[in-house]
DNA sequence: TAGAGGAGTGTAAACGTTTACAATACCGCG
DNA sequence: CGCGGTATTGTAAACGTTTACACTCCTCTA
């Protein structure tokens, strides 16, 4: 099967090597009869192009990786899908790398692109504060660099990027959460490092100022992205003399901790504490109770950005770097009441 | 960077290139004063080779395909994280097939190794019934494969696999809902095409033989293997004539579709119906309540059926095909109860 | 009918490695 | 000092494509 080269069909179609690649990749350049010629040898030999050696002869690989913090989380599980059926329909194969929620350095960026030879990278993560490093070391190297999901720092803007805008979101979530009458409103964020986290702790600081409510020391705390992590943030929120009454998580994976937390602590949800998470994966809408949230265009953000880098690749930097801004949506469920009620 | 090649660093070190690739791969067969004079060419020169060119002539693409059916599944992303991280480890790159839970055709498994040149393959879906086709196909192109999870078909037996034994896993979970004092026991499982379903399938049947139970008309419900599949089904069972006290759900995804259904019938779970799952994906801790399910060792899963393809890569027909089995455990939370009390 | 121009095809080089084979250098022994 | 043998290095071919360039036909125009 793959055993049989170019060589071969050349000799049985009576033509050259060249007149066999030109009438599989340029067929407009070829008589309808060779063309013709050719295929019918294709078929008696069962030949099909070696992609090895087309790719180190185009110097394409037809690879993209894919640069994210964690590959169990349903979000991140949701853009992939969108990046693979795009990436499929173009024609790449997508590699992936867990950054397992560390940040990313220039350097490791750099390791990752000599040993897997890709032709570009679609970057989940947040990189390290250290931004130029990368920036500049890719403009010399001008590589495919596309941002998604996470806010883009200063030093990395000249990459393009798609995200919904985290600030105003997060200030979506926290007016509901006023809305409905809370004054004590806590909030889980992830790690210091992550922007996207940043910006959703300063949409949360943003409403409450706006709503002139007091953000005392300890409402806010990191919960790691995780469930684990969670759960240990919720305790402390339990335990804080000045307890909230309601509780707004940078994700949802940690608001199905929190709310596991707070049941567990023998209080309900959302009767004591109202929760709200954030990206709306695919368990928001069964856990108890259904999980108020606000909701990504998680698929929609992964076609966008590999398409937005094939676009890249192929125009070099001919293709604009400007950041897509995609919609978001508060869907309310079941996980907020009023606090007096 | 990478557009240094290894002439010029044989030029800076005034060898050959010969040299300069035995000085790399084979670093015995070189002079200690000749390798330390080509690790400074390429220090100067920043020289990495070539990964397109490597693949090209050692005909290896470094890149293996695992075919799962579903990606947003935490049970397959965690047996992902262990082929991942066998892969790292050897040196190989991964990319994904989803199946979307259809059945993959000989076909279109010859279809993925033109279009994609890999290595090998991780098959972690059914594959059709016509099982022949696609071990026929093979023994002639010797493609290494390996099976992981899914129970192996007599016509796939030629291939190493590595899984639980499904069967005696499922047994396991119905005799511990029995030892509870149920009677009336239902299951949930996955559609008709897969085998591993069916096995669970047998070993609830044989249990419920062995127990003398009755397993009644419309006990049996195909979820899907899906949240919204296994909440139809659960509607079904809750409106049975002779409605179960228990329900055994051939995967947590549909484990957590049903305890929310259940709930949202306005029943109590466990003490209206006890659940049992099957997996322990990380959620199945914080489901309200925490789920009874059989936990499989996925991460080991996926390192075995990782290093298991390489050696068949690397040993050819050398590497035994026997199936292999990994430990399963039931692990008791709070989801059963028993019907009496 | 000569010549221009274009369409179709062939020849051969090139991509960056690895490796069989040849050539050379070095060593020890007689 | 010469010789055999081994250790190290160099030369050149090969992997399967793509593609620049050259060549051959053919057609059309003047």
């Amino acid at each position: 099967m793959s055993d049989v080269s170019i060589k071969e069909v050349a000799r049985i179609a009576d033509v050259s090597i060249a007149t066999v690649s030109r009438s599989i990749n340029n067929p407009e350049q070829v008589t309808e009869k060779t063309r013709l010629k050719v295929q019918d040898a294709i078929r008696q030999t069962g030949y099909s192009p070696n992609t090895l050696a087309q790719s180190f002869r185009r110097g394409r690989t037809n690879i993209v990786m894919v640069v994210l913090p964690s590959v169990g989380d349903p979000f991140f599980t949701a853009v992939m899908r969108g990046i693979r059926s795009a990436a499929k329909n173009k024609g790449y194969s997508v590699v992936i790398e867990e950054t397992q929620f560390n940040t990313l350095t220039a350097d490791e960026i750099g390791a990752m692109l000599v040993s897997n030879q890709t032709d570009g990278i679609i970057l989940l993560a947040s990189v390290s504060p250290f931004g130029t490093e990368i920036s500049s070391a890719n403009s010399k190297r001008r590589l495919p660099i596309v941002i998604g999901c996470e806010t883009v720092s200063r030093e990395l803007a000249d990459f393009p990027s798609v995200h919904i805008d985290n600030i105003a979101a997060a200030k979506e979530a926290v007016n509901y959460l006023i809305s409905q009458d809370h004054e004590r409103i806590a909030m889980i964020c992830g790690q210091e490092s992550s922007l996207l986290t940043k910006d959703r702790e300063l949409g949360y600081r943003t409403a409450m100022k706006q709503a002139k409510l007091p953000v005392e020391d300890g409402w806010v705390v990191d919960g790691d992205l995780t469930i684990a992590g969670a759960r240990k943030a919720t305790r402390n929120l339990l335990n804080h003399s000045n307890r909230p009454t309601a509780i707004f998580c940078a994700n949802d994976e940690m608001a199905i901790g929190c709310l596991h937390e707070v049941k567990s602590a023998g209080l309900g949800v959302p009767d004591d504490i109202s929760v709200v998470g954030f990206d709306d994966i695919r368990y928001a809408e069964v856990t108890d109770p259904p999980l108020t949230t606000i909701s990504q265009p998680a698929e929609e953000i992964g076609e966008r950005v590999m398409y937005r880098l094939c676009r890249r690749i192929d125009a070099g930097n001919g293709e604009s770097s400007s950041p897509e801004i995609v919609p978001h949506k508060l869907v309310i469920r079941q996980s907020v009441t009023n606090p007096a009620s």
